[in-house]
DNA sequence: TTGAAAGCGTTACCAG
DNA sequence: CTGGTAACGCTTTCAA
């Protein structure tokens, strides 16, 4: 089975001579061109022709052409673990599939913004959604749109001048977060920090949140740096009683969870010395014990932004939109 | 700042009539390239036109000319759900593009097996690694290949025709769960099958697994479908008792956490009345109480498959290797 | 119905 | 060192 090393990858050219016909009949059956009528018999031998030599168009030659394409391209840098994110990314994918965009996620691990925009412009991508991890500026907009992309979509917490953006502000889980330990009492909140990379662009809003929510109410915040193992966790839970801490907000449900038992081993009891609230409101909370209270966090859903995407394709002319989208709300459980 | 609706793309044609040189100047400055000396006083000025005018080089103008890409195409339909996987796939992409590759994910929901080589080989990739999730043919492998993938690698259960292959066997997580029961004296084994659509790839044959191990034993296996939710979890443990099960392995340790619990809540002794392992390692299972068994599951690092990816890429004659990865080993700890 | 030809942006080659 | 030219694969307009 095994290819003789230099076959030539097959062209409609190819397609066409062994079809006997010409290129753009070819091109007529493929692309089932409406505007002009084939015979049923050259459609089969064409077809016939294509698929005997696996011929399959190529992209960059037929945007070279056709001076656009149907690319969707999402930045990844790391993928945000949790089903949270996950769900929403394969909704987004398929809905955006089912509107005939092609998804795309391209690797963007250590390229800076305007880098990683230059990159991105090269596949010249119709549409560009940015999920935040990677902080576009304005200029990297800017060649974004110079090279052809008709929407350029930000998800993030705040707004790059000349894109739409999607507003989702993380600080309003840190401030929901403290308003609910506020609100049951305590005065003296530490804020988790994760010590993983890649998780700043996230957990330093949520930090300003918390603070800003705590000013408001004369109560005292506390970062306090976590790695996300045992080791770290009951390193710091033997010394929380020092930092006289009444209530943590511990980043997500993941650091909550681990805090949590951390704690509990060192005979801390929560609620009642320590209230423990997380966020995300993910399912695994909920089976210790106490059950674990969280933020829930509203994402926008995957159909609504391909929606927008497509929108802002077919009409560019418009001026960029600001969505504010998040809505983030405590979850009382039993760990508050 | 909002552009003329009609601005066009700039060219290199753009940048060599704005620096006052040929298109072919243009080329050599801004690929660096060694063959031909070109004053420093022409460079700047080149590079200053490109900037000023936002060019970005056009990939598929270029991939046409030279008739290869640097592109690494990875198929994603549902991305998994778990820091194992993210992790790996986070270093991948990383060690990727340290070999000058480009790394682009594309999202493959809902297409079929050759439907989709034919769609990621409409990108002239150098380079498929797929997943697994979706099911490449031998068929497709040939369409891939011919449209002039170097190399085509798949990391799944088994090898497909053509492909070189990263042989991870799902059935051996089963296989080590159902064995560790086994050992702990357990006859009477439920698997978990999760409802979850898109797992079946993974639990179909983590269940063939656990029934050969049986089989060997003379154990009894009985599948379980289950939702990830709290109310199926509950609705499961309320006839746990009548399916007189003495033990169960729950698909992976998210599942797992939910069922012991669920268990736990109908007053059923973990692992006294019934031993429970999942599979994965997360770090969660270890702050439930009883600490969950579970098994350990060792992945290619990102690494070591980049290096094989340029190593077929750069000798793509060879054979299609076939390497056994996956060491699965059960990891006792109290609930089993 | 089909064919011929132009042109999209890029780069390699070859003469100046 | 620079410029002209050709070719990559494809779509589309115009003509036959």
């Amino acid at each position: 089975m095994s290819q003789p090393p230099e076959r030539a990858v097959p062209t409609s050219t190819d397609v066409a001579r062994r079809a006997g016909v010409s290129r753009a009949t070819v091109s007529y059956v493929l692309n089932n061109a409406a505007a002009v009528r084939i015979s049923e018999p050259t459609r089969r031998k064409v077809r016939e022709a294509a698929d005997e030599l696996g011929y399959v168009p190529h992209a960059g030659a037929r945007s070279l052409r056709s001076g656009h394409t149907r690319m969707v391209l999402l930045p990844s840098a790391h993928i945000p673990v949790g089903p949270l994110y996950s769900g929403f990314f394969n909704d987004l994918q398929w809905a955006l599939r089912r509107l005939d965009y092609t998804v795309v996620q391209y690797g963007s691990l250590g390229l800076d913004g305007d880098g990683a925009a230059r990159a991105w412009a090269e596949l010249r991508p119709v549409a560009v959604v940015s999920l935040g991890e990677i902080s576009l500026t304005p200029h990297g907009v800017n060649v974004l749109k110079r090279s052809g992309a008709k929407a350029v979509i930000t998800l993030g917490p705040q707004r790059v001048a000349g894109a739409h953006a999607l507003v989702m502000d993380q600080r309003e889980i840190g401030c929901g977060a403290v308003s609910h330990l506020v609100e049951r009492g305590r005065r003296r909140i530490g804020v988790v920090m994760p010590e993983e990379p890649g998780l700043g662009f996230f957990s330093q809003p949520r930090l300003a949140g918390a603070r800003s929510s705590a000013a408001a109410s004369g109560a005292h915040v506390e970062p306090v740096p976590l790695a996300y193992t045992e080791r770290s966790a009951a390193a710091l839970a033997r010394r929380w009683r020092a930092l006289g801490l009444d209530g943590v907000y511990a980043y997500n449900d993941e650091y909550a969870m681990l805090l949590m038992r951390a704690l509990q081993d060192e005979g801390i009891d929560v609620p009642g010395e320590t209230s423990v609230i997380g966020a995300d409101d993910l399912l695994l909370g909920r089976l210790l014990r106490p059950r674990l209270s969280t933020v829930r966090v509203d994402l926008v859903t995957g159909q609504r932004l391909a929606e927008l995407v497509d929108r802002v394709v077919r009409d560019p002319g418009g001026e960029p939109e600001r969505h504010d989208l998040m809505g983030a709300r405590a979850v009382a459980r039993e760990s508050s």
